[in-house]
DNA sequence: GGAAGTTTGTTGTTGACGACAACAATCGTC
DNA sequence: GACGATTGTTGTCGTCAACAACAAACTTCC
């Protein structure tokens, strides 16, 4: 499972102690990550950073980043949703969503509505420009999720979604 | 797929639009997640919450957090690293791990000796006191990786290590 | 009907984290 | 020996989770 191979050619990499005070050069995969390799809490942070530049990357062009993106779809798929309610749905803290929504609502893709029942609450709609743009996003969302597929296969992106299901 | 039973006793609820101008109590679950349950990166941040919160938690005592987990792991199994090797292998920035390495120096978990063969780097070592710690951290790391097979299956946890296995 | 507790949106702070940029010291190479 | 690259460091910026506190509005209970 270690590689042991010695690459003299071999740019990026490490010095390794030899028996006396010397080092040599290692490369990166030559670097056993131990116990890492059996967390799959390791695995997935690293596969999260990776799916998450993606994403952006993906959606850079109109400067839609993922939180964002999952704000705005709730919001197109159950209008009328209070602050809270999202943020529940969604996991974000409600403090959070503040934030978003000042910003979505500036770009105006988003509007606060204040509710008639309840004075306190917000109830949040897609504006007719919201909803353009959100299908938009979600063309190039289905996009970023071709490159998953890509990277990790089919079936294994299937595989996770099922695996994963019940955290959504 | 859209849930549309109402309970009348749902405590924690937002407010829907009916017809006219009134809402109605909905529960989350009752909010439909749209475009984001056919993606990947969804299920895996939500996921990587779940699992990062478990984690602290579990390691809560020792006050330790994942990546000081992953320095402490990596120095352990390779001693004598660089401070770049270690950055490069574990996807953190260099930047960064001087601020980490800077805590677990102060710990005691960890020494910087100088390099005789590069003066410009560091050799990173763990102490003695660093050795019995991270052997106690990967004990606690071990029994959160249980709640990890709790939660989502023994056969699943594997099958997400291999679906993601060329990402550590 | 009114007091007491709760919920909603908001503001603010803290700390972990990724991304960049700049810098001095040192190394490698031509 | 000069020039370019690397290493550790410092600093800034923006995102994000986690709290705490607050006013306004709602709910509950007496």
């Amino acid at each position: 499972m270690t590689a042991l191979a010695a690459r003299a050619d071999a740019r990026p990499s490490a010095r390794k102690r030899a028996g006396n005070g010397a080092t040599r050069r290692i490369d990166a995969d030559e670097i056993g990550l131990d116990a890492l390799v059996g967390h799959a809490g390791y695995a997935v942070r690293r596969f999260q950073i990776w799916i998450f530049q993606d994403f952006v990357k993906t959606l850079g062009n109109v400067d839609i980043r993922p939180t964002q993106y999952s704000v705005l779809t709730v919001i197109g798929a159950n209008p009328g949703l209070s602050q809270m309610a999202v943020a529940k749905r969604l996991g974000i803290e409600r403090a959070r969503l503040v934030h978003l929504l000042d910003s979505l609502e500036q770009r105006k893709l988003v509007k606060r509505v204040k509710s008639k029942t309840d004075r306190r609450s917000h109830a949040l709609h897609l504006t007719a420009q919201g909803e353009t743009a959100l299908a938009k996003f979600k063309r190039l969302a289905a996009e970023h999720e071709r490159h998953v597929e890509d990277r990790i296969g089919k079936e294994n992106r299937e595989r996770l979604l099922r695996i994963l299901a019940d955290f959504t």
